[in-house]
DNA sequence: TGCCAGGCCCTCTTTAGGGCCTT
């Protein structure tokens, strides 16, 4: 199976279009059900933390002083994860601020996004909710630290990634899962999960 | 001055509105 890279941001907010930054970014290479790689570090925008974020991330202003600048980590972590198709945690989210960062260092994303949460609604549709936590506990995967800080958010959502290409690979009986079905599977309707993979299966 | 996300999903939908999820 190709390897991903499941990738995580901490920012100051919700959207870089009203100036919201980047404060961490962790970025975990997935192959063959098992992580074989991490990159994670503090960035320095030389933005405010507003302490909201601080109360529910840990990340302070005097960490993100200290860390290196936004530029220079960004050229870095694109390097690490080169062109492998990506997945985030409501990707939405990650692929915006993952295309303002590039954009200020005047590079662009070749690779598509995939989403482990609108995965997680098709494969797990009864779970209690399908935020990262939420799911963590639901199918019973470790916790791998703080919530809310980047490494251990993507170190997680590649677990639950995993869970879910095993789960597909059992009830389908499919030999692997690729970053193109993934991206099918986000896009299937409600309740038509079945239908789709039979579909895949006669293909 | 005060306000400000947004993409996607779901449904009692599509001439719309509300909820989820990310920080």
């Amino acid at each position: 199976m190709e390897a991903v890279a499941v990738i995580d941001f901490e920012t100051t907010g919700l959207s870089p279009d009203h100036g919201d930054r980047a404060t961490e970014i962790a970025a975990v290479l997935v192959q063959d059900g098992r992580i074989v790689d991490r990159y994670q570090s503090l960035m320095n925008a030389g933005v405010r933390v507003p302490p909201f974020i601080t109360a529910l991330t840990g990340i302070t202003e005097a960490m993100i002083r200290k860390a290196p600048a936004a530029a220079a980590v960004m050229r870095d972590v694109a390097d690490f994860v080169g062109e492998r198709p990506l997945v985030a945690h409501n990707a939405s989210f990650d692929r915006k601020f993952w295309d303002a960062e590039l954009g200020r260092i005047r590079r662009s994303r070749r690779q598509e996004f995939a989403c482990s949460m609108l995965v997680a609604r098709r494969v797990f549709p009864h779970a209690p909710s399908h935020k990262l936590g939420v799911l963590v506990e639901f199918a019973s995967l470790p916790v791998a630290g703080r919530y809310h800080r980047a490494l251990a958010d993507a170190e997680m959502a590649a677990s639950l990634l995993v869970c879910m290409e095993n789960e597909l690979c059992r009830r389908y009986d499919i030999g692997g899962v690729s970053h193109d079905l993934l991206r099918g599977i986000q896009s299937v309707q409600k309740g038509q999960l079945d239908a789709f993979m039979h579909r895949q299966q006669q293909k």
